[in-house]
RNA sequence: GGCGAAGUAGCUCAGUUGGUAGAGCAUACGACUGAAAAUCGUAGUGUCGACAGUUCGAUUCUGUCCUUCGCCA
């Protein structure tokens, strides 16, 4: 079996992800799959922070507007088609480079999710109203009965996991765990070469503000209301989301514009905060002190690179 | 200058009929299998504005002072 090679740039917001990766892609002739969550959604682009075409030096960009922001889309989509993006990379003879902060769809399509059900509204919906009546920890016991694994490690009132676990119960039958025991990846034929960007707190404090200083001056705000005069729903999914979701309060008054710049510049501090515990679980992550733009960072990522590439070489 | 109100955790405030205090947010640490830029958990912190008086004991009562805000001059 060939052996097929892929390169994952992650770590916190702000690290220089994007200018890391840009340059790898150049170096080692690769295509960059996104790995953020809400950049996957059409026309949210100055709040996530998207590479305009003209900055990306004709690489090319996969997994980046490919939803319509009406749709939801999952960890299962992204694995799906993060998947078959590297497939047709490799077909290309290039190396893939997936860069983003989600955790969770990076380990779905590195790691699987397991081939249970998918969302089910109706019956979140009904889970959902149980809860408003009768409160979370009645749901909490309710699960407790059915899936005793799962009610151990999921908290008492982290409603989404409860209502998950429930939903995959009543559907299929069977505890959540059992179904996690038939987790298989979706590419065990590629091997990553995964490395985390990591900045000191300070700095990540300092670069948010920033960004989002930029973000507003860049005409935030202008965004979203031309997203909401085309009809676009507020509750749609990547306005809940960080940046937006402040973004939309500002609108509604809630709070006057600096301090929901300063607002959304905390929430970043704590996203970053967030991604780097998870990612510090992650497995066969090498770690390298950033920012992203860095020369030295640059040449230290793209040794690994070099050295790890070689080895598929006989 | 006069009158009134307020000074308690990083912030906003609650409270103690006198026995040295507590919520929310922030912060720190953490969890995470189709919502993940989402959701949730645990923890710490205080010269209770200053000084004096009364009291076994004052953050709490009294007095003076300081600071802030408002109103009147």
């Amino acid at each position: 079996m060939a052996e097929l090679y892929a390169a994952a740039v992650l770590g916190p917001t702000a690290s220089g992800k994007s200018a890391l990766a840009l340059a790898l892609a150049e170096r080692f002739s690769g295509e960059i799959i996104n790995c953020d969550s809400t950049a996957v959604y059409r026309g949210f682009d100055i709040g996530t922070d998207k590479l305009p075409v003209s900055a990306q030096r004709g690489i090319p960009h996969h997994l980046i507007d490919i939803a319509e922001p009406t749709r939801e889309y999952t960890a299962a989509d992204y694995a799906r088609d993060a998947a078959a993006a590297i497939r047709e990379i490799h077909a290309r003879g290039k190396l893939p480079i997936l860069v983003g902060g989600t955790g969770l769809y990076y380990r779905a399509l590195t790691r699987g999710l397991f081939p249970g059900p998918g969302k089910n509204a109706a019956l979140r919906a009904r889970l959902e109203a149980i809860a408003t009546r009768r409160g979370v920890a009645f749901l909490h016991r309710m699960l407790r009965r059915v899936d005793r694994e799962s009610s151990q490690r999921i908290q008492m009132r982290d409603l989404k996991r409860i209502v998950r676990a429930l939903e995959v119960f009543w559907s299929t039958g069977r505890p959540l765990t059992q179904h996690f025991a038939e987790t298989v990846s979706l590419i065990p034929d590629v091997r990553m070469i995964a490395i985390g960007l990591q900045i000191p707190a300070a700095l990540t404090a300092e670069r948010t503000a920033r960004r989002v200083d930029q973000q507003f001056d860049g005409g935030l705000m202008a965004e979203i209301r031309g997203l909401l005069d085309s009809g676009l729903p507020e509750t749609a999914r990547p306005f809940g989301g960080l940046v937006y979701r402040q973004a939309l309060e500002f609108l509604h008054g809630v709070r006057d514009e600096a301090a929901t710049r300063a607002l959304i510049a905390q929430e970043n501090r704590r996203y970053a905060r967030r991604q780097l515990i998870w990612f510090r679980k992650e497995p066969n992550l090498q770690w390298f002190d950033g920012p992203g733009e860095r020369l030295a960072t640059i040449a230290a990522v793209e040794r690994l690179l070099d050295s790890r590439l070689k080895e598929s070489v006989p």
